[in-house]
RNA sequence: GACCCCUUCGUCUAGAGGCCUAGGACUCCAGGUUUUCAUCCUGGCAACACGGGUUCGAACCCCGUAGGGGUCGCCA
């Protein structure tokens, strides 16, 4: 039989890693079996499942890659399906209807549990059981006619075919409800599977609160798709060997469900934030200079495309989020760039760093070709004439040169930036900084 | 409280009775490379929750304890 799994979420605007992560594995899960993932909107709260709601929850699967079969099913759309089958158990004796008073308006219908002990083999967790006394009865149609989930969510796998259900191990109790459902109905019982739950730097539960756990705030803060994509997969699963960056084509010829951890697991951004440098450094040239640009633009930096790319190629390897970028290279597109306070202080303030900037600005000046290599010799030549130390005549040009102590190699960064600029910007840090 | 689940370095994990002197990765620390920062290279710190069994032998099996978590809605 071909595997079929889904994504089922409801489109709250938000789509918290957890879930995404869920996801994840079920799409893993399918393509390693050559099966289907299929997409359910359960959207049937009205008030919070806005198109915006479910554009938001589309965008956050393409960044991820997660390409789904077939057409989504929405939920709001299988209400008749829903109460149809609800009459149908009603009338085999398997629900009942009564009063419980909860929504004061009258009878809901009540699914009756079968009263033997349930058990079942999950995926992840093996053997999981529950004794009949601790099962109960409950709600599937309320009183005010609408479908509870439970009867929902199972109808809705039987009806796309659903043979794999993967999902957070807080529906376990759920499992339980579910099978008996799904027996009631005269449907095959899907496989289950129960991931342990993620938990946050505290290594606490994510709360509703928990405002970094979404999607879309770890695109904001400048991490990859495929990046997060790869973390994600290695959060309660590991392929056996050492590998931990790893192909899409890769972890889904390795990922099988008995090598999930049934424990839960702790997100740590240090280790997102290296594994997210490491597919920087894969981009292309081609990619790398897209996602720049694009940084840029939202950092309000113009830039002539030429001129960028060079600045590209120095920073390069340093960057390890999108939002590392347009910090990193404003200096080289405007005049208007901050001095770091403690580092004029430092480094810049001292005696002997005006002559010896107005030295360098003179030998700049008559210098016959301005590159990295003809700067590179003329600088060394001064520095040993002088018996100043590299670092008394480097760390005051850089300072001058973009107002921070540290950034990329000098000499590469003097010849982009070019001769004029240069002496430009030496000019003007001696009249902000050095002059009495 | 009841029921269920979980427990290897700070974190993610390898480990399915002898290969474990418990391996890898991130972080951190030290040294090297570098004008600086980052990268890179080398090295280092660091864990089987605890207590009983079973066994010639246990991180791996059993029991218990402790700690953590989930569920107990006419939410999903």
């Amino acid at each position: 039989m071909k595997v079929r799994t889904r994504f089922a979420p409801s489109p709250t605007g938000n789509v918290h890693i957890g879930n995404m992560r869920a996801a994840i594995y079920n799409w893993l899960f399918a393509r390693h079996h050559g099966g289907e993932f299929l997409l359910r909107v359960e959207d049937t709260d009205r008030e919070r499942s806005t198109p915006e709601a479910i554009q938001t929850l589309l965008d956050a699967m393409e960044w991820l890659k997660l390409d789904v079969d077939g057409a989504p099913l929405y939920q709001s759309t299988r209400m008749e399906a829903h109460l149809e089958a609800a009459e149908i158990l009603l009338s085999k004796g398997l629900a009942y209807k009564e009063d419980k008073g909860g929504l004061g308006q009258g009878e809901c219908v009540i699914f009756k549990m079968p009263g033997t002990d349930a058990s079942f083999e999950d995926g992840i967790k093996g053997t999981l059981s529950k004794a009949a006394e601790n099962m109960q009865d409950f709600v599937i149609v309320r009183s005010n006619g609408t479908p509870v989930f439970h009867l929902a969510n199972v109808l809705d796998d039987i009806e796309q075919g659903i043979t794999h259900v993967i999902r957070g191990d807080d529906h376990i109790e759920n499992t339980y409800r579910h099978m008996a459902l799904y027996q009631a109905l005269d449907a095959d019982v899907p496989n289950f599977a129960h991931l342990p739950m993620l938990t946050n730097a505290q290594g606490k539960p994510y709360s509703k609160r928990d405002g970094d756990a979404f999607v879309g705030d770890f695109r904001e803060k400048g991490f990859l798709g495929d990046a997060l994509f790869n973390y994600l997969v290695f959060l309660g699963w590991s392929p056996g060997d050492d590998r931990e960056i790893m192909t899409r084509d890769e972890l889904v010829d390795a990922f099988t469900l008995e090598r999930c951890q049934s424990s839960p697991a702790q997100v740590d951004l240090r280790k997102l934030t290296w594994m997210n440098g490491e597919y920087m450094l894969k981009l292309s040239d081609t990619e790398f200079e897209a996602t720049a640009f694009s940084a840029m633009e939202k950092a309000g930096i113009e830039a002539d495309p030429d001129y960028a790319r060079q600045v590209f190629g120095l920073i390069r390897e340093r960057v390890k989020t999108v939002a590392d970028i347009a910090p990193m290279v404003a200096y080289f597109f405007t005049e208007e760039f901050e001095y770091n306070a403690k580092a004029v202080r430092k480094k810049l303030q001292k005696d002997g760093v005006r002559e010896t900037l107005e030295k360098v600005a003179e030998i700049f000046k008559n210098l016959e070709t301005f590159d990295e290599a003809s700067t590179d010799k003329a600088l060394h030549e001064f520095i040993e004439t002088s018996g100043l130390g590299f670092g008394a005549v480097m760390a005051p040009l850089r300072i001058a040169l973009c107002g921070v102590p540290s950034g990329p190699e000098l000499f590469p960064m003097l010849q982009i930036l070019g001769r004029d600029r240069v002496l430009a910007r030496i000019n003007r840090t001696i009249e902000l900084y050095l002059s009495e």
